[in-house]
DNA sequence: TGACATACATACCGACCGGTCTGTATTGTA
DNA sequence: TACAATACAGACCGGTCGGTATGTATGTCA
């Protein structure tokens, strides 16, 4: 194990603006958030974030590859990898993101993957690619611990695991979503209670 | 029965550039889409347009009240109105509406309604209220359907309406979602089949 | 200590935005 | 037919956008 080098000046700067850029597109979408605000934000300057970046588009591919991936594999994926009871788990992850996302606020934003995903996927291919890379690792992590489940007689034989793998990803979208158009917390429970149902009809 | 009104000149002006107003916002979004972009696809100028609408947020809500929701009603609400078999004629839907929008390239776009959603909701109450009204009664149609399913003993009666019919509405807008960030129509269409296996499970 | 690349700061640019203003056809009405 | 209201057309406005050009500190190494 090697500690990780201290963070120069330039290393602090760059991560100011990347989490900057984090929020303001969050909130406001790609297209919709302004550099501006995000040096502002992040307490700096133009000069500096044309500096570390080259662009726009090169600095929400940035936020992608080095804030929201490492969100989603923590999130959602590490604590799926030697489970022999996906069903269970699954929705112990659910219920829990919905009651923390609820309690954190940040709910009313909905799913930052989902948000550039249905603003950005139709108008760029560097987002696209990237994007759909990562809900393909989603959608094979969730199969690969349903075919474990099978394997291990927690879950029923008669699935197929790319199938539902996609539905619950698709659900996913569909519950953030839903808390975000409709800014109503009971509604947002009602699904994620609505998905656990379903799970459990899955089980062996 | 008396025959609508014939269209004045004024009409037809006022409905192209409410029909260029909806593909505009479809495919570029809300914020993203422009209003000069709008008089010039409709064949007019910023004089017509600001003379039927009281600026972009009005021509934005006449969209959601005169395009969007007729749409919605036509499609996915009057075929329930009478059924005895929810289960089948929902099915029938989503596998007809995948189908169609992937051989009319529309699909690409997502769901008119839900991309509005997803972008303004959080950011405008015209909006929010318009749109949140809107899926109210997309559930409540659907949790009514299943309710006579039930009752007709098409539908298992130990399903909740109310959750099963928000989660198909989940379902709904994370299927389109998966549709437009992937441009994959394979991967739309399992998603669709993976739905319509669980609405099998929940035959009687 | 001098030379040079890195790391910013700031003024500025053209493009485009939503919206307004004024002028002019067109239409309805008396 | 005279007049007024409606229905546009098109130039124009202030503001914001992403991006650039230039200048100035700040380390880094010979």
């Amino acid at each position: 194990m090697t500690t990780p080098p201290a963070p120069t000046r330039a290393d602090v700067t760059r991560n100011k603006i990347l989490g900057a850029a984090f929020a303001e597109f969050y909130r406001h979408g790609f297209q919709g958030g302004s550099l501006n605000h995000i040096v502002q934000t992040a307490g700096t300057t133009k000069g500096a974030l044309f500096h570390h970046f080259d662009g726009k588009y090169a600095l929400g591919y940035a936020v992608v590859d080095e804030l929201i991936e490492p969100l989603l594999m923590q999130r959602w994926l590490d604590p799926l990898t030697a489970t022999t009871d996906p069903i269970a788990e699954i929705k112990r992850a659910f219920r829990r993101f919905i009651r923390e996302d609820i309690e954190s606020g940040s709910w009313v934003n909905g799913c930052p993957l989902n948000n550039l995903a249905q603003e950005m996927s139709p108008l760029d291919d560097g987002f696209r690619t990237r994007i759909e890379t990562l809900y393909a690792t989603w959608r094979k992590q969730f199969a690969a611990a349903l075919a474990r489940g099978v394997k291990a007689g927690t879950v029923r034989k008669s699935i197929d695991a790319r199938d539902v793998a996609s539905l619950l990803v698709v659900s996913q979208m569909g519950i953030w979503g839903t808390g975000k158009y409709s800014q109503n917390k009971a509604l947002m429970t009602q699904a994620g209670e609505a998905l656990c149902d379903y799970l459990d009809t899955l089980k062996a």
